[in-house]
DNA sequence: GAAAAAATCACCCGAAAGTATGAGCCAAAA
DNA sequence: TTTTGGCTCATACTTTCGGGTGATTTTTTC
């Protein structure tokens, strides 16, 4: 955010400089030949053109670039074995799932309660609750129960 | 796709024309008053905004947003040992399950509530307490995951 | 046909789980 | 330095679960 807003400052400084030198270019030039030469209207175009070719390579440059998302879905198959057990890191960084919903995530699939999560992990009830509603939104499931259920699958836990 | 090309060469027939009156406005106007009381660099500095300003409308008009794709990896399951799965029906004997009762572990084990159970076996929610509560009674646990648990210990589910 | 077992349902109550929201703290990143 | 994300906790409220008790109706079994 801030390198942003310096360059965008840049930008506009170097504008101004730019800016004032054309002025003085101009005026230099007024004074000597192209002025005499040329009619008023071809000048006022001139500088017209000039500048709105500077006006867009200024939006182009200060503006954030517009985008348009796309998603595309690729199906992955997967088989589950859970013989000798290692749980995917993949799809617990894919899944945004911290250190902490990970440790709840386990004592939930082996079967305690919240309160005694909570106890174990030395942190009140209300804590637990914020970490499990949290996994279940990103396993996208409603209870517990499907929770152990999806992080199976996901061979998050064995 | 033909809707944005014409808009755009309406746009541009739009600038042109704008461009063309500003020129006639101006350079009336220089006949009359503003050019003598004005410097020339004042002059020149008012277009050259004026210009810019419409070099950068312009320009976000005119500019196409960049399309960025993104793919998605959903996660597919593919069931190996569960396929042909059959319940250990010397455990369900052993431990006097009835048939209502082993259709309701069933549906604890796919992770419906009480209330969705009772949807799916057309009768009330009361009724499914009940039977949960003498599995539990039987299968010697106190919450319905430890029953999965243990259900899936004895062979009774997948 | 009577007794036993299974299935159904109801009501109450308390405990546990889950939702929503807000707030404070702290370390890492921009 | 400011912002961000993770962790913590609280409060209030709703839903779900499970225990307990009791009752009626089927179905099985003797």
């Amino acid at each position: 955010m801030t390198s942003r807003k310096s360059r965008q400052i840049k930008l506009v400084v170097l504008y101004g400089i730019a800016l004032a030198l054309l002025a003085f270019i101009l005026h230099w030039f007024e004074y000597r030949f192209l002025i005499m030469d040329h009619s008023f209207e071809v000048y006022i175009g001139a500088i017209a053109l000039l500048f709105t070719g500077l006006g867009i390579w200024l939006a182009i440059k200060l503006s954030k670039p517009k985008v348009e998302k796309i998603i595309l879905e690729k199906k992955v198959f997967i088989q589950t074995s859970p013989k000798n057990f290692t749980p995917d890191k993949d799809n617990l960084l894919s899944l945004g799932i911290s250190k902490r919903e990970w440790e709840v995530l386990q004592l939930i699939g082996q079967g305690f309660s919240n309160q005694e999560i909570a106890n174990q992990l030395f942190v009140s009830i209300n804590t637990i609750k914020t970490h499990s509603s949290s996994l279940f939104e990103k396993l996208e499931v409603k209870r517990r129960i499907q929770a152990i259920e999806k992080a199976k699958n996901l061979r998050l836990l064995p």
